[in-house]
This record gives structure tokens, sequence and C-alpha cells, in this order.
DNA sequence: TGACAGAATGACTACGTATTCATAGTGTCG
DNA sequence: CGACACTATGAATACGTAGTCATTCTGTCA
């Protein structure tokens, strides 16, 4: 380097506060008298530089309101510090997953990029946009997301991880809540209390998830000997399970038990009886499934099956964070209990 | 270019499910014959290339399986397609703003990034990481952003507006809900329904909207001679509001109706008025603020101030996305109505 | 037929950083 | 005192794309 040694301090003198319009760590390096590599690894690699010159470059940015391009360098070290989630657009459940993803990844100085899907037929778009940003790791929730599609993702380079979707077992790494034993352990919990009859309402039959739990509660029951036929409220919502209730009510002969296949359907079940006039739990016992906080809110005080999300979430997180992660091993299947929460709707002598 | 004239296959034959590891538009350029910048055309501006061309390197890279890189494209391009959200982690309301932000930034084929904050002093972690990628927009979402930690935000070359935090405006473009008419209007109900005195609770006194919020109340009672003491959860949660009830049954006299600053915070207040032997409508009137999906269910059905997030939330959009939002111009305050929902809450002759 | 507008394409470069690799300085040890 | 390890730094390059400019080709019009 020639003679013009000295910082130079920059042309036009601007406070700090001003533009900080396209500040590069060139422009620093410049400021400082040092070059860009130093001022590259000040703010990657701290110790590699000696505590003088990284202070001196650090006023010089500070002065000239540098902000790292974390874009480049995310090109340069092909890592993002970003994962993405695919989910539904709706859906109390999923909010709250988001947030719990979103909560835990911040912990770790990661952030959450949301690729949201309004219906079934909009994932191919979310997944095709979810490939262009080289993400450190990827999300699947959702249970319409399809066996082919999530192929697709494996064979991709970023580790990825589906989250409560049975039927991503043993096609891409899965997390889930054990959906098949949590239904049986709530049959159980409705058999000691000594029903004969029962019904099964879920969200959308073709979820892999709806079919799960349903077939535990379904095959727990008849070993005691109860039928429970399957009826479908045709939305993860609590319209739909209004809607279903209202159904329901006007039969003849009702169950003495109704299994609800998510939290957010039985709230709108419980109204619904409600509103036609049938007692929860004194005409009939009611279960959901999920543990929304709402579940545990004195107002519904719901009998469900609590997942333990944050455990959930965690375990996908790790899946992603693995440094085996590469898409040739056989996928592991992470299966998390969930526990009973009994609350009113299943408590029988209710006065 | 010399006489290497056609498209070489690629050196080893893959399937294209195989490893996409690292295919580049150059790579397609080398397997179709054409340049880089043709490809790149074909994938940014199709028109500007002829149809013969197009479909060759179309077919050329699906057989390589290329997808393009939207981190390199970000670097040059300048826009990212992305818009970052500093939010809260916790709380039924952020959850479904955030919910609403990301369903209709899909739509505009925009991504959502999460930057959530657990507590006040990770606001600035959080603003430091947003800034650090350059995103095409920012929604600063939480009354805890401090007006200093906006100005910085301002001064910030891309655009960035405040969502429903009063304390915002005039600093940065803010779109809020009409929070103190809002709150007005509910008075006027209650007024109306002939209560001599309330009491209001809110969240936290320090927040912005909790104070706007509590002013609207306070006035329009006042100005009916009904006097309207401030009480504070806490946080606002559920449980604040559960507890905050308690306390208020233990109260010698109380108040004819009560304001709550918010519909989670109400919910609970509902729920702990009921475990207290106080009944809602019957021995006090209750409102909340917001207009959560639950405040409508049923078993609430609580009488609020609804919110509609959805014009709420396309308008921050059209403020983001509008071109002259540079940081010079004075920022605009956008302030949207909120619509009364009556429910039973309120509804005095229960029977 | 020559001039010229327009379409189609390619060579080159920039976006802003992190990562080699090489070089100059500083002690340390035998 | 020379060899060696180690620290601190810089020059050069690569990450993968999009935009600028230049070039070739085709068709049209006077």
């Amino acid at each position: 380097m020639g003679g013009k040694a000295g910082a130079a301090s920059s042309s036009l003198t601007r406070t700090q506060s001003q533009a900080n319009h396209r500040v590069t760590s060139v422009d620093v390096a410049a400021e400082s008298g040092v070059s860009q590599t130093t001022v590259a690894r000040v703010f990657s690699s701290p110790d590699k530089v000696s505590p003088a010159t990284r202070e001196r470059v650090r006023a010089a940015a500070e002065r000239l309101g540098y902000v790292p391009n974390a874009i480049a360098r995310s090109l340069k070290s092909q890592r993002t510090n970003i994962v993405g989630a695919v989910v539904p657009a709706y859906g109390e459940y999923w909010q709250s997953v988001l947030a719990e993803f979103s909560r835990q990844l911040a912990e770790r100085s990661y952030q959450l990029l949301v690729f949201s899907f309004g219906t079934p037929r909009d994932v191919d778009g979310a997944l095709a946009s979810v490939a262009q940003y080289r993400l450190d790791g990827v999300v699947l929730a959702s249970a319409t997301i399809g066996q082919a599609q999530m192929v697709g993702m494996r064979s991709s380079e970023r580790p990825s991880v589906a989250f409560n979707q049975p039927a991503a077992e043993g096609v891409v790494p899965s997390v889930s809540v054990d959906n098949e034993a949590g239904m049986s352990e709530l049959a159980e919990h409705l058999v000691k209390l000594g029903i004969d009859t029962a019904a099964y309402i879920g969200g959308v039959s073709s979820a892999s998830t709806d079919q799960v739990r349903y077939r535990g509660a379904v095959q727990t029951l008849a070993e005691h000997g109860v039928a429970c036929p399957y009826i479908e409220a045709g939305a993860y919502t609590y319209d739909a399970g209004y809607k279903a209730a209202a159904q329901l009510a006007l039969r003849d002969r009702l169950p003495d038990a109704v299994m609800v296949g998510s939290d957010e359907v039985a709230f709108g079940v419980l109204d619904g009886l409600a509103n036609a006039g049938i007692s929860v739990p004194g005409d009939l016992l009611l279960t959901g499934f999920d543990g929304l906080p709402q579940a545990s809110w004195a107002g519904y005080d719901l009998t469900t099956l609590v997942q333990t999300t944050d455990v959930l979430v965690a375990r996908a997180i790790d899946v992603l964070m693995a440094p085996g992660a590469g898409p040739q091993e056989k996928p592991a299947s992470i299966v998390v209990p969930g526990s009973i929460r009994v609350g009113k709707t299943t408590r029988k002598s209710s006065v």
C-alpha cells in the first residue's frame, strides 16, 4: 500500500443518524484505514483482530452508520440464519405453533420466515418459493402437504422437518405428538366414566392427523365394546364444529360422549351443543385435542390432550440443526407423548 | 463463441430428483448452449427471450434441477421480496395480526420474516437484526418499542410502518385503529344502558395504546358524570385479567360496568368474575377491545370494539409499498375506525 | 438497395461480504 | 542467533444473479 497513510474522514460531513445509504465494509475500511478484510473480521470473528484496530473500526463504522449486509453475508457464507415454515394461513393451532417456533428460534438468534398458504392448492407455490431462499432449514407444517411434495423436499440439500404430520414418517424427518396414543388415552378416560355410546367429530377426513387420531379413538373404544362413528366437520374451525353440533343435536338419540379431533372445533361443538339446549357434561361428555391455551380458560375448561408444543418445537429445531442432517440417511421420526388434561367437560357429577 | 457449438449434456448423468446441489444459472447456460444472461432473463423477464430458446432453457433447467437463488437475486437487485415484522412473542392479538400480515403478503407474493422478542429489552436486538437484512419493508408492532428506537428506523432507508402504536404518530408512518373513539363508543353504549359507576382494567399502563384507550373511556364517562378509576392488570394476558377480577371481587361495592383494555384480558376478567360468583351481565356489565375471534364465540360472546384487522393490515402494506415511501416526507398517520360488537356481556335484561 | 428500427443475444461487471492464501511483524526456545 | 510458531493484516477471489452496453440478425420502408 502506498503512502496514503492515515484515515481519511468521510468526504461529506454527516451526522450518523443521516442516510446510512449504502455504506459498505469498504467505506468503513477507507474511513478507518484498514482493509475490507479486517472490517469483515471485526464483525464476524472479532477475536482475530487486535483490540486497537477493532475499536478503531468500530468507531468508524458507528460514525458512518454502517450496518452489515446479511444478504451478502448469506450469499458468501451459504448460511442465512433463517428457518422457513410452510404453514396454513388459518387456524389457532398453527398460529400458536408458529409463535413457539419464532420464540425458540429467536433464542438461538435465528429468524423465522413464514410461507403461508390459504388453500392446499397454494402449497406448491409456497414450496417453490421456499426453495429459492437457501434457508438453513424448513419446517413443513400442515397435513395437507402431499407425500410427493415432501419427497421433493427430501432431495433438497437443506434439512427439513415435518411437523405433526403422520403421513411424513419415513419420507422426511418428522416430529409429532403421539396422536394415536393420545386419543386412545382420552378414550380410556371416557370408558372409565362408563360411556356406552360415542361419536367422533373430525376436521378433514383426508388429513393424516385426522385419520390417526380417529384410529386411536375407535380402536380403544372398540376394545370396550363401544362403537364410534365418524362425523366430518369439514374444516378445522370453530364454525365447522358449531354446525356439526347442530347436526348432531337433531338426532333421536345422543351419544354418551363426543370426541373431537381438535380443540378449536371442540369449542364450536361445545357452544353449538349449548345453543341446542344440550348440556355438557350433563347430557354428554366432550373431549378435544391439542391443548390450546383457551382449553384451560375457565369458560371452556375442556378435557383434551395437551401437546407439549414447546417440546415438539424444540425437537423439530434439534432435527434441523443436527450436524448430519443430510438427505441420505433414513429420516428420523420423533414422537412426543402428550398428556391428558381433565376439565369440566368430562366431569360427570357436576352438582 | 468458438466452435463448441451445441448443447453438451451434463457430464454426470443424474436424475432430476437427485442432488440439485449447487446448480447455478451458469450450469443451465452450459447445458442449454446459451449465455448465463439469457438464462437469467428466462426466469426474470421471460418475454425478452424468444419462445424457442425459452423452452430450451426451461427444459435444461428442469433436467438439472435448477432453482433460482433468491439470495443472489436480492443482493443484485436490492429487493428481497420480504417484509419484516418486529412483534412481541406472546399474545393472542399479535398472533392474529401476524397471521393476517402473512396472508395478505402471500397474496402479493411477498414473504413475512418474523423478529419476535420476549421482553422489551430484547427489542434492540431485534431491531439490530432486522436492519441487517435489507428488507423491502418493516412492520413495527408492539407498544413497547420506544420512540428513540423508532427514530432510528426512520433514518433507515427502507420503509417502515408502526402498527397500532399511537406513540409512533408523527415519528414514523403509522396505522392504527381509532383507539380513543372506539373506547369512547363503548363508553357511550354503557351510559345508554344506565350505568352510574365504572372501572377500567388496563394491561400495562405505560403502553401508549393503554393510555389512549383509557383516555377515550374516562373522558366520555366523565361527560356523563361517571367516574372511572384505572386498574392495572400488569400484562395483556388471560391470567392477568383473571387475577384482576379476583381483586375486584373483594371490594365492598362493585361498579356497574367494567371496561377492559383488551379482549384477552377481558376473557380472564369474565372467568375470574364467574369464579367469584359474580354474574355478567347480571351483576355488572363488561366490555373488551380488539375483536378477537373468540369474542364472538358463543361461550364468551363479549361486547367489544372490533378492529378490522384485515383493513388495518392492508393499509399498513399500502404504506410500505407506496412508491414515495422515502424517509424525508412527514410520516402519515392513518387511523381506521373500529366497529362496536354488542354481545351478551352488556345485554342488560338477560331473561 | 441502403438505411434503420427493433428483437434476440452475449460479454462484462457490480451487488457486499467471507474465505483462502500470502506476507510482515513478534516473541520464544534451543 | 537462527529457526519456528504465532498473531495481525491485506490482496485477491468467489458466492449467483441482474443490469448495462454492444453486437448480430431480421424485416421494413423509402
